[in-house]
DNA sequence: TCATTAAATTGTT
DNA sequence: AACAATTTAATGA
């Protein structure tokens, strides 16, 4: 998005602020560190708008400051399907940055968010350089892979308060997701698209979390009182 | 700071 | 999909 729309224009360096919120900071060496933030930037995006698109070349590793992003993609027949969400802190396109090639999915921002950047070429370099960062990459692709591997589950249930609290759950990986305290900021509206099921469906599936107990529901977003709860919904398979 | 108004979000049909 | 009720954000005195 850096080099091919608007945003390109408005991007800018981060401040200490938004530094400390990078999970991969505190694992570089000083003069590691001192390169990465030089490179990095950020830039906002608008409600709707793709932060890098299915085809294009990756010139960017990207992370998110602040908002909330969905990672989606295209079948052949034209219909989109919804991987993930990314909330703050949650840092993503590791694996077609690492073999350089096109981005394999969407990325759309929810609501407006800010989002970070780091060069390919910088990204490779502190893979050549720092054992710190290569920890934390291999740790985001293997925790990725299990999580994706939750989400095949996640779609192959019917029962919409199941999907809604996994969807849930997999928001607040803590290896993913660091940071992340017990509210979410995220209106029904947004989390009906990131689990593909209507508002009015999402809004049912809340008051049913709420009433176990396993979320408490607040004006534009909620507070998870019990995570394992979330992650352990049982799925329940339509007879036949 | 408070009151008023607009906008966003939720709950319900 | 539409509507009313509720909550927050914005405005200006």
């Amino acid at each position: 998005m850096f080099t091919d729309s608007p945003l390109h224009q408005r991007r800018r360096p981060l401040t200490e602020r938004e530094i400390s919120t990078i999970p991969w900071m505190a694992l570089l060496a000083e003069h590691e560190r001192e390169r990465a933030i030089d490179d990095l930037r950020v830039t906002d995006a608008a409600a709707g708008e793709y932060v890098c698109r299915m085809g294009r070349p990756v010139t960017y590793w990207f992370g998110v400051v602040d908002g909330l992003l969905k990672m989606s993609s295209d079948n052949a027949q034209g219909q989109t399907m919804t991987f993930t969400g990314v909330p703050p802190g949650g840092w993503f396109g590791e694996g077609t940055a690492l073999k350089r090639e096109a981005y394999r999915y969407n990325i759309q921002a929810l609501r407006k968010s800010m989002v970070a950047g780091l060069h390919v070429d910088t990204f490779h370099w502190l893979l050549d350089h720092s054992i710190g960062f290569n920890r934390f990459v291999m740790n985001q692709l293997n925790e990725r892979l299990g999580q994706f591997i939750a989400a095949r589950e996640i779609d192959r249930m019917n029962s919409p308060d199941v999907r809604v609290a996994r969807s849930l759950a997999s928001l607040f990986n803590p290896v993913l997701y660091p940071g992340m305290g017990a509210v979410l900021r995220i209106t029904q509206q947004e989390l009906a698209y990131l689990v593909g099921l209507s508002r009015q469906r999402v809004n049912e599936a809340l008051t049913t979390l709420a009433a176990q107990g396993s979320i408490q529901i607040e004006y534009g977003g909620l507070r998870v009182l019990d995570l394992a709860a979330l992650r352990s919904q049982v799925l329940i398979k339509p007879a036949g």
